[in-house]
DNA sequence: CAGACTTTACTTTTT
DNA sequence: GTAAAGTCTG
């Protein structure tokens, strides 16, 4: 196909003057005349065919096996069926992104691009699965071959394959943000800054910082002066730690998440032949949730599509809500400036959700200080209900009105799984979690806090990972301490010896002397010998097997799991019940390392684990932060804690256009429901200590538009605990 | 010096 | 209600 890009015709529209939401800019994308060859056999082929040749229709060559105008609206159509170059798909919420995303993918295995040659990068892996998978079912197979995971596994693998080029070594060491919290504190603690006079910022601060200077790109100075005001006085320590920081995770082989995009960058920043063949195998870059982009990341869309300049990027700008994490609209605004030539398609019409839902999304974004120049308009004619405003006592009400509508919906004839309940921080399903189990409806929580970031899966994971790179201190540091009469002392100094030990040559390989510990001249405790002999030669076991992944896990809780009741008193026992769903979990996977690469990259593997139960049962009611619900959607939403300190979050204030990113995320939270939409809010908030205070509605909300989201009051009889499980569910009053 | 115990300060979202 | 930092005891 060498037919020419279209001109740039259409144009991101930012501000609300101009086109109303009919005009139809995404297919005028496509120069004059141009669209009738768009499936046509390109001018090459005709050239090499000798014979005399007649052309059919250009509509019908080549045959495709599915029917492209019929399955997609004009605007759709145009965008799946784009020619080469760079493309931008602005996709308002529930546009049908997805479905022209994976028409988009068939669109070009069927016009010849083997599927292994395209990338698909999303943000979690789950978003790719889910994509490769609803395409797979379009053209049978064909696609399950197309490369597709988030920018962070996408690079793991790169470097995995390149890493002494950039002075990692092969078996480099993934430090999720806790690891690179502990590492940065264990710097901390050797410069003594813990006992400065001034008070020093603390690890996860610290960690802020760092990754705010890796994905944005900006310089120390710049990070403070914008984000971090308060810490400006210790810029010159900051300075120096991070810099140690980088050296030190260099020299023991770790890489934290913001290291795989950066170190990729200068791999092909230093390798242009490394670049160069990288982007050779990657005939189209599709990229999905192109609004949250950070600066690293834009670079490296930029990079992958450097050789053939195939790219399609997909986004909202008003849907941009991870600008905590480097992210920035100004990257998707940017596109026509980076990618001069660039087709500029919009998806406009919303096809999810009911217009009222529409109606009260657009009110949230019309309160924004940047105008948005979208307005949704609701394809389908079904009228639909109003969103609700329930105004609840406290939270325990709010938690029994949810899982009591929630039946009724179901009653209705909308399964569990077509319903959620989406909040602003995993905290604020507490109270609802807990009903929901004493009324047995079973429900899976995305987000929050994950198994694997549990401290028992860490310490396993540890000592997996100190098999496989004996220099990563990080996990020493906390598997040493797991040992009866090893403390912080005798941890830092073996600490200390064993980065000298794996740093410094080793004729048995790096690291072997290390996991021994041996030769080691650290003066060690009498009481601590018999624990760290054993740790040794678990860890020898490890070191040399190259059995299954859920073997060595076996092998490994042989030693750890006894340690359980002295390490966590209160509730070992479900400790170990979660690991042995561990070791389950290892059984997917081929290799030790694998594993852990999957566990650094993909926690969400092990949360999907824990609802197989429930699974089998009934598809579970989904609860979600509303992060983890970006792309998603469903028949009925309830959105917990619509609180202003809550939504907006009462710390997001803090940094420049923090409440505008929150609003968004209530337009995200909104944009999700399909048919029935309930917004609650707890006026009393129980406070920690004794007492409790009065909320009010997220600012986003009010003055209440009661014109688009109707108050209901809750109206029920106390419940009378010793005839409560006689009593048929009460109904809440409904209209106010 | 390890580890239990006490006090104090926070408490978002995720790869 | 937790996590980090500080204090005490064997």
């Amino acid at each position: 196909m060498h037919r020419r890009r279209g001109r740039f015709v259409g144009r991101l529209r930012t501000s609300p003057a101009g086109r109303g939401p009919d005009s139809v800019t995404g297919v005028s994308g496509w120069p004059d005349g141009r669209r009738g060859t768009a499936n046509g056999p390109s001018p090459s082929v005709v050239a090499s065919v000798v014979r005399t040749y007649t052309l059919r229709p250009a509509e019908s060559a080549p045959r495709l096996a599915l029917d492209y105008a019929g399955a997609l609206d004009p605007q759709q159509l145009a965008a799946a069926t784009a020619g080469p170059g760079a493309t931008l798909i602005v996709a308002g919420a529930g546009t049908g992104k997805t479905r022209t995303l994976v028409h988009r993918l068939a669109w070009l295995v069927e016009t010849g691009t083997p599927p292994e040659a395209i990338a698909l990068v999303t943000f979690t892996r789950r978003a790719a699965h889910e994509m490769i998978q609803r395409a797979g079912a379009l053209l049978d197979g064909r696609l399950a071959h197309v490369r597709g995971g988030t920018f962070h596994s996408l690079c793991a693998d790169l470097l995995r394959r390149h890493a002494p080029r950039v002075g990692l070594p092969p078996r480099f060491t993934i430090l999720d943000a806790e690891d690179a919290a502990d590492l940065l504190d264990l710097l901390r603690t050797e410069r003594r800054l813990d006992r400065a006079e001034v008070r020093f910022p603390r690890k996860k601060t610290l960690a802020a910082v760092a990754s705010a200077v890796a994905a944005t790109g900006r310089d120390l100075d710049d990070v403070l002066a914008d984000d971090f005001r308060s810490l400006l006085r210790h810029r010159d320590t900051l300075a120096e730690l991070l810099g140690a920081y980088a050296a030190r995770k260099r020299a023991l082989g770790m890489a934290d998440y913001d290291d795989l995009l950066t170190h990729t960058l200068a791999l092909f920043a230093t390798h242009d032949d490394v670049r160069r063949a990288e982007a050779a195998r990657l005939r189209h870059v599709l990229v999905d949730e192109y609004q949250d982009v950070n600066h690293a990341q834009a670079d490296l869309v930029a990079a992958l599509s450097s050789v053939h300049g195939n790219v399609t990027m997909v986004g909202d700008e008003a849907q941009s809500i991870y600008g905590f994490r480097g992210a920035s609209v100004r990257h998707i605004l940017d596109v026509p400036a980076r990618y001069p030539g660039a087709r500029v398609l919009r998806l406009e019409r919303n096809y999810r959700s009911v217009q009222p839902v529409l109606d009260l999304a657009n009110r949230v974004t019309a309160g924004a200080a940047e105008g948005y120049a979208k307005v949704l308009v609701a394809a389908g004619t079904e009228a639909g209900e109003k969103p609700a405003m329930i105004l609840a006592p406290d939270d325990d009400w709010e938690a029994r009105f949810v899982a009591q509508m929630v039946l009724e919906r179901r009653e209705a004839g909308v399964p569990l799984a077509r319903q959620a309940v989406l909040m602003r921080a995993s905290w604020c399903s507490f109270t609802l979690e807990a009903e929901l189990s004493r009324r047995g409806i079973p429900f899976v929580k995305v987000g929050g806090l994950r198994l694997a970031e549990a401290a028992h899966v860490k310490d396993v994971v540890a000592h997996l990972r100190v098999a496989e790179n004996a220099a990563d201190t990080v996990a020493w540091n906390r598997i040493l301490r797991l040992v009866d009469g090893v403390g912080t002392a005798t941890a830092h100094r073996l600490l200390a010896w064993i980065e000298q030990a794996s740093t410094t040559g080793d004729p048995d390989g790096p690291g072997q002397a290390a996991l021994a510990l041996r030769d080691a001249t650290v003066r060690l405790p009498a009481r601590a010998a018999d624990g760290l002999a054993h740790l040794t030669a678990t860890l020898a076991d490890l070191r040399a097997s190259d059995a299954p992944p859920d073997q060595q896990v076996e092998r490994l809780l042989a030693y750890y799991a006894p340690l359980l009741p002295r390490l966590y008193p209160d509730d070992h026992a479900d400790r170990a019940a979660d690991l042995d769903a561990l070791a389950a979990i290892a059984a997917r996977h081929r290799s030790r390392a694998a594993f852990l690469d999957a566990l650094a990259l993909d926690p969400l593997d092990l949360t999907a684990e824990a609802s197989d139960a429930t699974l089998r049962d009934e598809a579970p009611l989904v609860l979600s932060t509303i992060h983890s619900a970006k792309g998603l959607e469903f028949d009925t939403v309830f959105l917990l804690h619509a609180l202003d300190g809550v939504l907006p979050h009462a710390q997001a204030s803090r940094t420049a256009g923090g409440e505008e990113e929150e609003r968004r995320l209530l337009y995200v939270a909104v944009t999700r429901a399909e048919t029935h939409l309930f917004v609650s809010v707890p006026l009393v908030q129980h406070a920690r200590g004794a007492g409790a205070f009065l909320s009010e509605p997220s600012r986003f909300l009010s003055p209440l538009p009661e014109a688009l989201l109707e108050p209901w009051r809750l109206d029920e009889a106390p419940p009378a605990p010793l005839t409560e499980s006689l009593a048929p569910p009460h109904l809440p009053g409904g209209g106010g």
